[in-house]
DNA sequence: ATTACACGCGTGTATATACACGAAATTCTG
DNA sequence: CAGAATTTCGTGTATATACACGCGTGTAAT
């Protein structure tokens, strides 16, 4: 039947890491945003408000600043605001320069993100029932350990 | 050697597991792609190529069943089929039922995916590099872990 | 047979994602 | 200081993703 082995890890790794990876990040998408649901916010959306929340220093943070801390292209951040924006829930001002924009968390914004906070943890404690401790926890590692390995383009082999 | 562990799990797994997650997945796609770019595929695409590609009887899976061994909704998959069809790689032809479809690789797709396919490999190898074999290893046995569990849609608690 | 329910599929709508390109502002150089 | 290079940003374009909804087909119940 199933050649299901159940030894720890020595296989070089069976199908495509890359589709793996997306196919659980979806399901745990889903997972997120259905909890979040009557919030009216996706984990995205959740996710962007918390980061523009954060201050480094006194100021909000730029487009690109934001960008980086998300992980995300440049203008990707400038879509994924627009439906916050037209929500209200987030604020494009001026930034420190004539070219810079600073984006802004607006007091509606902080409500929105306060009523869902709790949704967001009822999702993260979801999800650690499902995973189980252990799994979580080497999840979050590997996933700390190999973002940074991944930075460069790493275009055409070397 | 390799510090893979400076401590094996203890701390309860900072920040937004879906977060991270969905940002690991959209490094490693960026990866896939811009290696997979020279054959004009996307990842997914090619995912889903070598998915239709293997029929588990004789008949070739119907788009419903695609869509289950891709763990995406049946509409997405709708969807993603457009540019594949679009590029004459993929046709869709009349099914078991009169409702069901089938979704069939053409010789012109089948030749596009073998020429991808070393592209692909480079892929692998790299993000195998970039990674290193115990991480890999380690991520490929936790997804393979974890898809399952998330399986139920899983809304409000239990 | 007729009605009712279940199944398979696509579309409308909305968001997420990134690359190529170009506009505007700032800084660097000669 | 004038021109070049750099920085910061948005748009055009294309794909990926999923939910709500409705249409047509198959199947079960009366």
């Amino acid at each position: 039947m199933s050649p299901v082995n159940t030894s720890p890890a020595q296989r070089p790794a069976s199908g495509c890491t890359c589709f793996k990876l997306r196919s659980l990040a979806r399901r745990v998408t889903q997972l997120y945003d259905h909890v979040l649901a009557p919030s009216g916010l996706k984990v995205t959306q959740y996710s962007l408000l918390a980061s523009a929340r954060r201050r480094e220093g006194s100021d909000p943070p730029t487009v690109t600043e934001l960008a980086q801390r998300l992980f995300t292209d440049r203008t990707t951040l400038t879509r994924n605001l627009r439906p916050l924006v037209a929500a209200g829930f987030i604020r494009i001002g001026a930034g420190p320069d004539e070219r810079s924009k600073a984006v802004i968390i607006t007091p509606k914004g902080e409500t929105a993100y306060q009523a869902a906070r709790p949704l967001w943890k009822a999702a993260q404690t979801l999800m650690h029932e499902r995973a189980g401790d252990p799994h979580l926890a080497a999840l979050h590692e590997l996933i700390d350990t190999l973002l940074p390995r991944l930075d460069e383009p790493g275009a055409t082999a070397n």
